[in-house]
Parts: C-alpha cells; structure tokens; sequence
DNA sequence: CGTTGCATTGAGGAAAATCAAGTTGAGTGG
DNA sequence: CCACTCAACTTGATTTTCCTCAATGCAACG
C-alpha cells in the first residue's frame, strides 16, 4: 500500500490555458486528474488539429503516448488543475506485482479504445444537432457520477473547442444551442447550461435521418 | 518460451461473411490475426452502425471488451481467414512475469488509441477526397508493411463499408473513386486498386478548405 | 470606456446526402 | 454455354445540411 501511494505522489498543478504535454514530448509519466477540467488535441502533420477529450477529476492522461514513447497529442488546462504524476515505468513495475493493480490499468486503457469507437460513431454518422445532444448528455452524466448536478453546470470550453470535438463549425454549435433552447430542451446562457428535458435529448439522438 | 506458445496455441478459421465475436460477448480471448482481413463495427443502441476499423494479417483484435469483460463492437471477417484465440486471463499472468511482454501488450493498446485518434482527425476535419486519400494511403502502407505491394492491391470492403469508415455515403465513395481515376490518381476497378501517384494522394490530404 | 475575445445571427454558397435510374459482373441453374 | 438474378457499383439530378462570410452583441478587463 505504501508503495502504491508512493505512485501518485506527485502532483502538478496547472494555470489554465497551461499545457500538461504536447505532441512529441518523451512518455515519463502518466497524469490522474485531481481537480480541473482539460482537453487533448490530435494533431495532424498540415497544422489541422481537433480536440480528442474533454478530460476531468479522476480521469488518466498520457496513454496515448506508451505505443511509441512519446505523445501523440497536446493536453491543455481549460481551468486551473491540478494532476498526480504516475511514473509509467513504476507502474509497469508495481503492476507486475499487484494483479489487480494491473488488469485496472488494462481495463482503463480499453475503457479509452470504447470512448474512442463512441466518438467516431458520433462524427460518422450523427447530424449537428443530435453530436451536440450526444455531448451535452455526456458531459452530464459525467459531472453526475462525480456528485455534481447532472442538470446544471458550466462549460468549462469554448464553442470553437465543443465544435473541434464534435467536427463542427462554432457557428453550427451556437445555433444548435439556440434551437435547443427555443425547444425548451435546455437554457443556456454563454458557458450556463441547464438541461430542462433530458429525455427529449435523448430521443433526440435516437432519430435516424429516415 | 514454451508458455508464450501455448498462449497463441488455438486457433480458429472463419468464413467470409462469418463473425468473430459481437458486442455483448463476454470476454475469453484475444485475437490475433494470421491471415485474412476483417473489420469491427462499432453499434449505437439505436440501430446504427459504423466500421470503427479494417484489420490485417497481425492485428490484435478484442481490446475493446477489457474494459467492461464483454465485446463492445462486432468482429466480421471480410474474406476466409485465421485468427489465434489468447487467452486473455493467461495473456495478464504471463505479462506479470515477463516485462517484455507486458510492455508490448501496453504499446499494443495505446496504439490502437492512437489510431483512434487518427480516424477522429479524419471525420473531424476532413474532406470527402482527403478521407479517401487519406483511407488508400493507409492501406498501402500496412500492406507494404506486410510485404505486399504497397501500389497494387485488392479492396475487401464494399464502397458502402469504405463509407461507414469514414462517414460518408458510398456514392460519395464511388464518385471521389472515379474522380482520383480522371486525375491519373489511381486506377480502379471494382475492387482493384493501382495508385499511380502516392506523392500527389499525399499532397491532396494537406489541402486545408479555405 | 474602449479594447478584446467569445458568441449570436443572418444570408448565400459549397459539399455531401438523397433519390433515382442504369450498368456490371459474379454466381446459379437450366 | 447461356439466360437469369442479385448485389455492388456508377452516374445524374435534386435537396439538405453545414460552412463561410459578415455584421453585431455582449461581458470581462485593463
């Protein structure tokens, strides 16, 4: 138990709009979320980037960098955070040691792969408003399951980053935001968003183009 | 050395059309392809579906299901091939006692993360002919890699699976085919595929909209 | 109190979806 | 071997969706 505590000993804390990482830099560590909010963004070579994640408490950055050793992506503080520092190679270690240790690592990296295949369903096949559904139901269920409201809460990102995410322009986003709002789906108010009809939402989603 | 046999000791034959696993398969086993070509679906509960990937001779398949222990998306083999069954829970003990392979198993899943994110850079941002030029050259790259012609090969997947790969409809697929065809860019027919200019399908793909 | 960065809204245009015929080729059975 | 069938593919016309461009609004901050 020591030992594991000896894991995530170290913490870092970030400024907001301060980069965890970025595309290129050595895998030494791997990140937990204490507190704050954060974005990945993959990179391709042309300068085109889109954000990956919206990261939160409780989350493990850094993944993506184990396959070649180095970070395939930036991470950025969309507030100020704070993160554990996870030294990989010690992890490897201990989890050698500690089976249960080990299988919660693999289930979190495939935990990743599931969340991928969800966004990609997302940006193959779902229209403005049904991504922006998707994403507002998201994020709420997330905020729940970390004992904030899942009906109220503030965006910590912009348009432009939600619309990165979902493969949208800000425009699009700003005016699904309206629309949802004309339908009494949700009041929002810049970053406020209070969701008044969580279900219609969902069904939202569920409509096929026919 | 001989228990790393034993780990990729079964195997097992599909026919075209057959299915590895489908989501909500509990998990058992790894698989490892050895010959053949394959793809995974991932499902949205409403019905809809999307090609999350196509997968080679090589490919480790089933990452998806450590996660939760059951199969997240389907496993559908697009022509007769042969796949190593791994037991997963045998796989975890032998990489607790060899390093070795416990960082390969790591390297494996985060780069299947990778991946993702690659594919979400595409749908996210890029264009209909960009998506496919993007698609070919990524497909002659893993058969070169693989020791086949990276110029001249055969399609597996219908025009329709191409699209659900990457999110478009499959007269958008035949048509940005016919296109590239004019432009001396590839030929194509039917499911051949010769590319005729790789360095012009690369240039194609930095071609940001403005 | 103007500057600055987001956000909203509208108008017009481009890209891809949809709808609708045809074409091709592989497989099947006479 | 040939006619038939069926699925996959191609191509054209039209429509939808989202992007682009542009103007304006709004809050935060020095």
């Amino acid at each position: 138990m020591a030992r594991v505590d000896r894991l995530v000993n170290h913490r870092r804390k970030l400024r907001r709009g301060e980069h965890l990482y970025r595309a290129g830099n050595p895998l030494a560590v791997l990140y937990a979320i204490r507190s704050g909010f954060m974005k990945t963004c993959a990179l391709h070579d042309d300068g085109r980037e889109q954000v990956a994640g919206f990261h939160m408490m409780g989350d493990l950055l850094g993944l993506d960098a184990i396959s070649s050793g180095r970070h395939m992506c930036d991470a950025v503080a969309l507030e100020d955070s704070e993160v554990c520092e996870i030294p990989f190679a010690y992890l490897e270690q201990l989890s050698r040691e500690l089976p249960s240790l080990q299988h919660q690592l693999h289930r979190i990296m495939s935990r990743e792969i599931v969340r991928d295949y969800g966004v990609m369903l997302l940006l193959g096949t779902m229209k403005a408003e049904e991504r922006l559904a998707a994403f507002l139901l998201n994020l709420s269920q997330r905020f729940a399951a970390r004992g904030y409201s899942a009906t109220e809460f503030n965006l910590r990102m912009t348009r432009e980053e939600i619309g990165s995410y979902l493969g949208l322009k800000l425009e699009t986003i700003s005016r699904a935001f309206s629309r949802f709002q004309q339908d009494n789906l949700i009041e929002v108010r810049h970053k406020h968003v209070r969701i008044r009809d969580p279900e219609r939402l969902r069904l939202l989603i569920g409509q096929q183009c026919p």
